[in-house]
RNA sequence: GGUUCCUUGGCCGAGUGGCUAGGCAGCGGUCUGCAAAACCGUGUACGGCGGUUCGACUCCGCCAGGAACCUCCA
């Protein structure tokens, strides 16, 4: 905990310095995903952006405990609405499966998608249908506070008298009268009185599937109960921070501190944190705009706008590569441009283990590790910490050739930096080397091949041993000539 | 329409009131039987018009273009 960490605020706008409320430890929650399709690319942004973050404060010595929750019941989707069905059940109708199927089979999806980035697992995995009892006694201190309504059998949050004594608006920099004289009327049914109050409780029509007995109706929780609900239940009504993605901040996020304001009459969150978006030709990467690449399209390259696969290592190079506060545009160019980088430094991570010692040592690695804690410190800027570390390749490279030179001390500190910055704080790990051990009789079979190619060479059949190059290299494996002999991988 | 934000070289993407971001591609080179890979070196930039300033890509204003949110969304 040497250096002090900066974060953006979206609350204030302003950066920060991060002071726990515990010292020493940090209480983290972030919006997880809603489980009823595959998770695409924009997906990976919040949780890579958060993984960063709870490796490096944890890098850093604090004790973060990671709450990041499974939306598995709610939220209302548009077309629906009239039907009353929420988007578990719809998906669920058209599948012919049980609404906790599809949750489980998405959810199975995202784990595994998720353990493909090298993104840690939240030290706690909430689900919403899980808590449904601490959601209805939210409500109920709510609506014993005076801030929501029931009007048959659902209870709404009364906005308009939360804001007399509170500021609704405050995170999205909002006020009430600009809300009242710009929402759009989309809702049909006015038993709520002012449109832009929300559901704490939705009572459920007879089609609908998802549903719990209450006080007030057979119904389910709101859309933003749930965040507000699980939060404070595993970090305490007051804590740290709050992670989610910047299309959230309104109005999810702003009615999370009505809520927690609401009933226990002081905001919960201290530091609010948002990623901005994955675009796509300049727009937003959503399922709803019908515009989104699954990650496992990413990683197969089975999708029409994809040039080839990319691996889950080189997405995350890709979005690191980007401040979580900038939008990144997808691009094939840009992917492969992060594949090679990629390869760059991990390349260069594999040199220092060639690296032999001098007696002095004629760079500075205190001044290079200096730069990246510093940049990561200052707000998450990864983007610039990694442009350091190609300074460091540089160095790296230049010490093999003997151009510079590095002392026992600072290459085993040199080793000991890189494997914290590229392992254990971006979480970057190994993939797709020619130990492709998964599969034994390739690794064996292209040996054999590449020893008949030795030979060939050795005899200066140029013929044969090109030919061997180039027919492997059509059916997928690329050689590599090093002065240790030849190396292979897969395309 | 309202709110907030963005516009950097062929592409992606940092940053700063005066000092090289970085990656990819391109170009030149080293290595190699040839090639690929790897490594080294290298050019090009801050949407337009005004203003503030000794000095602006960086601050202010206007204009143009784009985005997010205002509705489920990462």
């Amino acid at each position: 905990m040497k250096n002090s960490v900066i974060i953006y605020n979206t609350l204030t706008r302003k950066k920060e310095e991060f002071k726990p409320l515990v010292e020493g430890k940090v209480g983290l929650y972030v919006c997880g995903p809603t489980v009823y399709s595959n998770s695409h690319l924009g997906h990976a942004r919040p949780n890579i952006t958060f993984d960063l973050l709870f490796r490096y404060l944890t890098f850093l010595g604090y004790k973060v405990r990671y709450v990041r929750n499974i939306t598995d019941v709610g939220h209302l989707e548009n077309e629906a609405e009239e039907l009353g069905e929420d988007k578990i059940a719809k998906k669920a109708r058209l599948e012919q499966l049980e609404p906790m199927e599809v949750v489980q089979k998405y959810m199975n999806t995202f784990h595994r998608n998720m353990e493909d980035l090298n993104v840690l697992p939240p030290s706690i995995e909430p689900r919403a249908s899980g808590h449904i009892i601490e959601q209805q006694q939210m409500v109920d201190s709510i609506l014993k506070n005076g801030f929501a309504y029931e009007a048959n059998g659902s209870v709404y949050f009364d906005v308009e008298k939360y804001n007399e004594k509170y500021n609704y608006g405050k995170l999205s920099g909002r006020n009430l009268d600009d809300i009242k004289t710009n929402t759009r009327e989309l809702d049909g049914q006015s038993e709520k009185k002012n449109s832009f109050d929300f559901a704490l409780w939705k009572k459920a029509t007879p089609e609908h599937i998802m549903r719990w007995p209450s006080k007030w109706s057979d119904g389910f929780p709101g859309w933003h109960l749930e965040c507000s609900v699980m939060s404070t239940k595993y970090l305490g009504e007051k804590f740290d921070i709050h992670g989610g993605g910047m299309d959230l901040t309104f109005p999810h996020h702003e009615c999370e501190i009505a809520q927690s304001t609401a009933s226990q009459g002081e905001e919960a969150v201290r530091y609010w944190m948002h990623n901005n978006m994955i675009t796509i030709n300049g727009q937003k990467m959503a399922r709803s705009l019908g515009n989104f690449i699954t990650l496992d399209e990413l990683f197969t390259g089975n999708h029409k706008i994809l040039d080839q696969a990319y691996s889950p290592m080189t997405i995350r190079f890709f979005i690191l590569q980007a401040h979580y506060r900038s939008t990144i545009d997808f691009s094939n160019e840009a992917l492969q441009a992060s594949q090679k980088g990629l390869e760059r430094l991990m390349t260069a991570v594999k040199t220092l283990d060639e690296l032999v010692a001098s007696d002095k040592s004629s760079v500075d690695i205190s001044a290079l590790k200096e730069k990246c804690f510093t940049a990561l410190s200052d707000d998450l800027n990864s983007p610039v910490a990694i442009a350091h570390l190609f300074d460091g390749v540089k160095m790296i490279n230049s010490i093999k050739a003997g151009t510079e030179t590095i002392s026992a001390d600072d290459l085993s500190e040199l080793k000991l930096f890189y494997n914290n910055m590229i392992f254990d704080i971006l979480g970057f790990k190994e993939e797709n080397s020619s130990d492709t051990g998964n599969n034994e009789i390739l690794n064996e079979t292209v040996e054999l091949l590449l020893n008949l190619r030795k030979e060939a060479k050795e005899n200066k059949e140029w013929a044969t041993a090109d030919k061997i190059r180039d027919e492997l290299n059509q059916i997928g494996i690329e050689i590599k000539d090093t002065k240790e002999g030849a190396d292979w991988k897969l395309k």
